[in-house]
RNA sequence: GUGGGCGUAGCUCAGUCGGUUAGAGCGCCAGGUUGUGGCCCUGGAGGUCGCCGGUUCAAUUCCGGUCGCUCACCCCA
């Protein structure tokens, strides 16, 4: 045993690891590609200021945050949108809007490692900027949930749970919250499925400072919070009724697209990240069996103070360890076949010339080919070429090679015939 | 940062009520097989029993600490 390990919570990738990040891969690119979006990158260390400066405060707290030897602050990217904002805010006067564009970046977050929840993952991250309307919502859940679907996952696999920021801050407002206790409000309900009906009353009326009467209010509004119960209480409510329009016009897209099935209305989701301003989702398991798959919702002021340009956004995070958890659970992940065309056998050393010239012919005509890398016999060399898992092996005998031929073995039926040496590009 | 569970071969795990050279299966290497693979047989390599300390004539075993893994909490990409 080595007395070097990899870092906790760090990852090494073993070609079989390798392989099935790379399906993941391929398949978040496609898909993103299908929606036409474009791939960025930033850089993977940023200034610890992108992050602390406006995020809101529960991210900073778990950086991988160092000076480094120019005696600046930096932090390893826990997240890519801050830097997604810097670029399109440096050049979006001379960017058609609206913005589609795409990124997987390796994130970092410094904190003790549990199931799904590494130090360092690889994140898709879909992001739409420069476009106000719900279409755009719409169009980014309708990605995120064909991404799952390349992935061969079906409604009976997972869910995305939509809510509206907009319109749960409209309710509480309505409800008597004061505007300034707004996003105290929103951390404290975003724990309605883990905590105590009386520990979000107190939290309420200590930490929002709400009067009695308010916290009540609050807590009904998630009583009967199924679409049809919301829209009907609250659409003749003026402040209420826009907010109910969007989500209405997201349903509506989400059903002419076909994805009405995978879209479930749930007030409760909120997001933990302070700057979502609109529409939030998450994917879930259809068990709830794991962590959310992805999340994403509006971050319509994001820009502005981070970048100072003014535009409407909205983006995605989907990371790579919860959903290679789901697919290895669900069988879903395919057997890479990365095994040899060929695989060349020499009967003596004297066939070693031509055995390497006849490789080099096979690959550059994009052939997978491996031999022996030392002498050994016919039968050892044939046991490797089975457990690489050639397709097939090509016997070079000093017969053969005086005939300017070569054995070609099937491997699966052992079926062999002779091949002239000379058409072997052409094989 | 807090709490629970677990650390024996590359992997999955036995085992040791404290006692001499710590085992199995799989995998790996070699041979049986110097012109043909998968099966089979034989052999081999590979372990400071996570690390440090304590108790003891003796610790892989008991105790303490520590590190790591893991699950949950906190928090959330």
């Amino acid at each position: 045993m080595s007395s070097y390990q990899t870092l906790p919570g760090f990852r090494d990738f073993y070609p079989e690891d390798l392989a099935v990040r790379r399906f993941i891969f391929d398949r978040w690119r496609e898909v993103a590609g299908r929606y036409g979006f474009q791939e960025y990158d930033g850089p993977p260390l940023e200034p610890l200021e992108l992050y602390t400066d406006k995020s809101g405060p529960e991210i900073v707290k778990q950086l991988y945050a160092f000076t480094d030897k120019g005696n600046r602050e930096v932090a390893l990217r826990p997240e890519m949108t801050p830097t997604l904002a810097r670029m399109v805010g440096a050049h979006a006067g001379g960017m058609r809007k609206p913005i589609r564009w795409f990124s997987l970046p390796q994130l970092f977050r410094y904190e003790r490692q549990q199931r799904g929840r590494l130090r360092e993952h690889f994140q898709l991250n879909l992001d739409i900027i420069g476009e106000a309307g719900v279409a755009a919502d719409a169009e980014l859940l309708a990605a995120a949930i064909d991404v799952l679907r390349a992935f061969d996952l079906t409604d009976q696999d997972f869910v995305a749970r939509v809510s509206d920021r907009g319109l749960l801050g409209a309710l509480f407002l309505h409800e008597g919250v004061p505007e300034s206790r707004l996003e105290v409000v929103f951390n404290i309900v975003d724990k309605l499925e883990r905590e105590s009906r009386e520990e979000l009353e107190r939290r309420l009326r200590e930490e929002a400072e709400l009067e009695p009467a308010v916290v009540g209010r609050v807590l009904d509004v998630f009583e009967e919070r199924d679409w049809e119960s919301i829209r009907s209480r609250y659409a003749g409510t003026e402040a209420v009724a826009p907010r109910i329009e969007a989500l209405e016009g997201l349903f509506s897209r989400m059903d002419a697209m076909g994805m009405a099935r995978f879209v479930r209305f749930d007030l409760s989701v909120v997001r933990g990240l302070a700057y979502y301003t609109g529409i939030v989702w998450e994917l879930f398991d259809a068990r709830g069996e794991l962590r959310a798959i992805a999340g994403g919702g509006r971050y319509d002021t994001l820009l502005e103070r981070l970048s100072g340009t003014d535009l409407p956004a909205l983006g995605f995070g989907m990371g790579d360890v919860v959903l290679r958890e789901l697919l290895i659970d669900r069988a879903l992940i395919p057997e890479v076949e990365e095994v040899p065309d060929y695989y060349l056998v020499a009967v003596t050393p004297d066939q070693q010339p031509t055995l390497l010239s006849v490789a080099q012919r096979l690959r550059a005509d994009g052939n997978r080919v491996e031999y022996a890398l030392r002498d050994q016999s016919v039968g050892k060399q044939f046991k490797n070429a089975a457990a690489v898992g050639a397709r097939r092996t090509l016997v070079l005998g000093p017969d053969e090679v005086a005939a300017g031929e070569a054995v070609v073995r099937e491997m699966s039926s052992g079926e062999e015939s002779r091949l002239s040496l000379d058409g072997l590009a052409l094989a």
